[in-house]
DNA sequence: ATATCGATTATCT
DNA sequence: GATAATCGATATG
């Protein structure tokens, strides 16, 4: 476990601005790496720093929820940047996306993996592992899907949810840590757009969801 | 170790 | 009616 890691998290958190989230969805999946997610639940807080993440650029982009134009579905990637986009898919799971850019321009990120940090009992709880084995630590929040269930992230209880505001119980902020080899690949998981490298991870963290790289388009 | 496959439903064509 | 920004189980080397 990384030590450094968990002294920083129980410092201060401090949310980011809207700002942050008010540009371009490759600016802020990259420096979104080594930032936290937090879930206040009453007196209970989850908190998971951000290893690996994914850039979607918008209408233009075919692998983008938002190339299908504005729709029920999608419409927070329409609106204004620093808001949660939560889908559902394949009849089984949630991710989580923030809202990039500005109103009326889509862009977003997709959070693909989060290294556990406080509040680990009840990712177990949440994912349904009674028991957290301290080897099998990855697998709570290790995936897009993974760290949805482990954070109780569902598309009723959290789309269109403020992820700049402490208020909202859900929200990301920012510790003592500084992200450290940062490396970039092709998305995972899509049939469309697959060559352009735009997955960002920290490299070398037991979280990351794989190692292998998609097939290349052909 | 990697490969393949079934689950299960909101959304769009 | 087909698809999907996934996961966990099972099969096989």
């Amino acid at each position: 476990m990384n030590k450094q890691a968990s002294e920083a998290s129980l410092s201060a958190i401090r949310p980011l601005p809207r700002t942050f989230f008010a540009r371009s969805p490759r600016r802020v999946a990259r420096e979104l790496l080594g930032k936290v997610l937090v879930r206040d639940c009453g007196k209970l807080r989850l908190v998971a720093r951000i290893v690996e993440v994914e850039a979607y650029l918008g209408e233009n982009d075919p692998a983008a929820h938002a190339a299908a134009g504005n729709t029920p579905r999608n419409s927070v990637l329409f609106g204004p940047p620093g808001y949660a986009y939560v889908y559902f898919i394949y009849g089984n799971h949630y991710c989580l996306n923030v809202s990039c850019e500005r109103e009326g321009k889509a862009g977003s990120v997709l959070f693909r993996a989060l290294e556990p940090l406080l509040g680990i009992e009840q990712m177990a709880r949440s994912r349904g592992i009674p028991v957290p084995d301290p080897r099998h630590l990855s697998r709570l929040t290790s995936g897009p899907g993974r760290l949805a269930q482990a954070f109780g992230i569902t598309r009723a209880r959290d789309n269109g949810r403020d992820l700049t505001s402490p208020a909202s119980g859900l929200w990301i902020g920012a510790d003592t840590f500084r992200a450290m080899n940062i490396q970039l690949t092709p998305r995972i998981g899509i049939t469309k757009a697959t060559t352009q490298p735009l997955r960002f991870i920290l490299a070398g963290n037991p979280c990351v969801s794989r190692t292998k790289v998609p097939h290349p388009q052909r």
